[in-house]
DNA sequence: TGTCTTTATGAATAATTATCCAATAAAGTG
DNA sequence: CACTTTATTGGATAATTATTCATAAAGACA
């Protein structure tokens, strides 16, 4: 005999995977959470209750880690305190230009920075001495009478591209 | 009656504990570990073992994260979570910090620079342009107006322990 | 030196998270 | 429609990680 679809039991309901996903990300947004425990009660009360195994599964699809924060752990997304926040505002690699009177600074995402280097040397460009690259960080050398602005917006210029 | 201090037993021989989470980064930058299990297990081989208790605690203080990546755990230092709580440990990996009137540099142990680097980088301080990291030598660029004795004070404040 | 405090540690255990497995709905196939 | 395939799920349990508790080493200080 079928069960009537009233509760769940096994194979279940199939509730919507994604729409669960995202109400988590709001939570630990909105959130402290330490623990999975938690974070299926706080589902709970917005609605939506699973099971433990499912939440540990959502958990590693979302890539959300566990760590401990002054004397508590917390769940978060790592991202979170990434700082690719700036991504689409240069090119892909890049993360940031900075300067000072005499230099400039590019910050890229890791191991990226000998490529964006290589590419500016190969700009040939009349402003540009010459880089060094680490390995997520470009140091750019101008040219002795640049103007540094106008080496930037040349910078962000030819960057930008990608 | 006293034990012999042949072999330890709880309050244990005090190894270094600092040489010993040296040794876990080193361990998880050159390998690909998947739990603590495995790790404790690596630094048995290289000669240094202990619970995994202790373990656990020293995970926890560098911020070690385990995280899903195709398929795998992985052990990861979270690059960004993991600044804040190493602090104590950068100071033992700088050798020492010298300047001229518009750059600083700074000597650490083989290997080390680019770790010291990242540390100095996600300080985010408005007096570092920003670093750029060899193999035992970090190159840190100031921003524009910074005195320098000033930026060398900034350094060893927060690279010494606590 | 003797006592008190702090820190580090391992064994045991608790807490937390991940996985195995069977169940089942949804979707595809002919 | 009958049958197969695929994705998702919960219960049970395994695997992993964190904490509690007892100890010991080392330092502080009278």
């Amino acid at each position: 005999m079928r069960q009537k679809k009233s509760r769940p039991e096994r194979g279940k309901t199939r509730m919507n995977k994604h729409a669960r996903q995202l109400k988590i990300r709001e939570i630990l947004q909105q959130n402290s959470v330490g623990n999975q425990h938690d974070l299926l009660q706080l589902l709970r009360d917005s609605g939506m209750t699973v099971a433990q195994a499912t939440l540990s599964r959502d958990c590693a699809e979302l890539g959300i880690i566990r760590s401990k924060m002054d004397g508590n752990y917390r769940l978060l997304f790592p991202d979170d305190n990434a700082g690719r926040i700036i991504k689409g505002l240069v090119g892909i690699e890049v993360l940031a230009v900075n300067s000072n009177e005499t230099t400039v600074i590019i910050k890229t995402l890791p191991g990226r920075a000998h490529g964006v280097g290589s590419y500016l040397d190969q700009l040939r460009s009349p402003l540009i001495l010459g880089t060094i690259a680490g390995d997520d960080t470009v140091l750019l050398i101008p040219t002795s009478v640049v103007n540094i602005p106008t080496l930037i917006a040349y910078i962000l210029k030819n960057l930008s591209k990608n």
